[in-house]
DNA sequence: TTCGCTGCAAATCCTTTGCATGATT
DNA sequence: AATCATGCAAAGGATTTGCAGCGAA
């Protein structure tokens, strides 16, 4: 899906320089899908293997992938911003959105069907250019919803 | 739409007090519906009528307002969390989804009929029950996208 | 009068930046 | 050798919190 040698060639083109930290956190990263991590989570899985690492290289190196567009953002307005692996357009790794459990806080991914007729949701009337999109889905997971069920204790 | 007795009914059930600081900060948001304002912009209207406002009791309106569900945040990923006045569900003001423009960043709300079908497109498997969404449409505003052809610059 | 609320300032959390050293080309 | 990148520590910005005084019930 995605590899090293994608990464060392924009980093070439760009006059930019491969080192350890920038493939070692996007390995974390390709090595986490769907696992939608932090800074300071990728800061620590980083660390395992490299001990040395600073959290500021962890952020500069965050912001260089998104630049790359390697890697996405997603905000969950939990007080983290999370990372993960894949592009917007889905060339690398899916365009896909998240399902949000409002009781356990579980992230998980979905590619729907209709989803990618979005654009035409928009009244034509505004004049809007849809370019790219995002879709986030709250709501209880089947484990949850199942729990509370039994439970009879839905939020 | 929206007034300032279903804030004071929602305070006086809960034992809370009706203060003009927390009437203050509901009628800047509902004034400024669509404005989508940050907390910094709610304390410095605020403060025109009230310049004694602090800014801690803004922060603490802002989530108190969340939590009566009286109002919405919005994360942009642009640095600012907002705030507009309405519920998700809707019952309060409209359900509705964002258009950012990505050159000048003007955001405007509008209310798709197609979204609200987007339950739908989680595939069943999943057996996840949806309870709320979010939409956010990025690309270019009538007025940017027209500009844009123009100078032919489109970034 | 009581208890919650406010303003202020300090504290906190996440993220960014300046700088001297170290690594890559 | 020339740059770019790194780690550290300090700075920055948004938000939260502790506390004494104030205000609504």
């Amino acid at each position: 899906m995605i590899d090293t040698d994608y990464l060392k060639k924009a980093l070439k083109e760009k006059g930019l320089k491969v080192t350890k930290q920038r493939v070692l956190i996007l390995q974390v990263l390709a090595n986490g899908f769907d696992k939608h991590l932090t800074a300071e989570e990728i800061y620590q899985l980083v660390k395992v293997g490299y001990p040395d690492i600073g959290l500021a290289t962890v952020y500069r190196t965050i912001q260089l992938l998104l630049e790359l567009n390697l890697i996405n953002r997603i905000n969950l307005d939990d007080g983290y911003v999370r990372y993960e692996i894949g592009d917007k357009k889905g060339t690398i790794g899916q365009h896909h959105h998240h399902l949000i459990c409002l009781k356990c806080k579980k992230i998980t991914s979905f590619e729907g069907e209709l989803v990618n007729n979005i654009g035409r949701c928009v009244p034509v009337s505004y004049n809007f250019e849809v370019n790219d999109y995002e879709v986030k889905l709250y709501g209880y997971c089947s484990e949850c919803s199942t729990k509370s069920k039994l439970e009879n204790n839905v939020p």
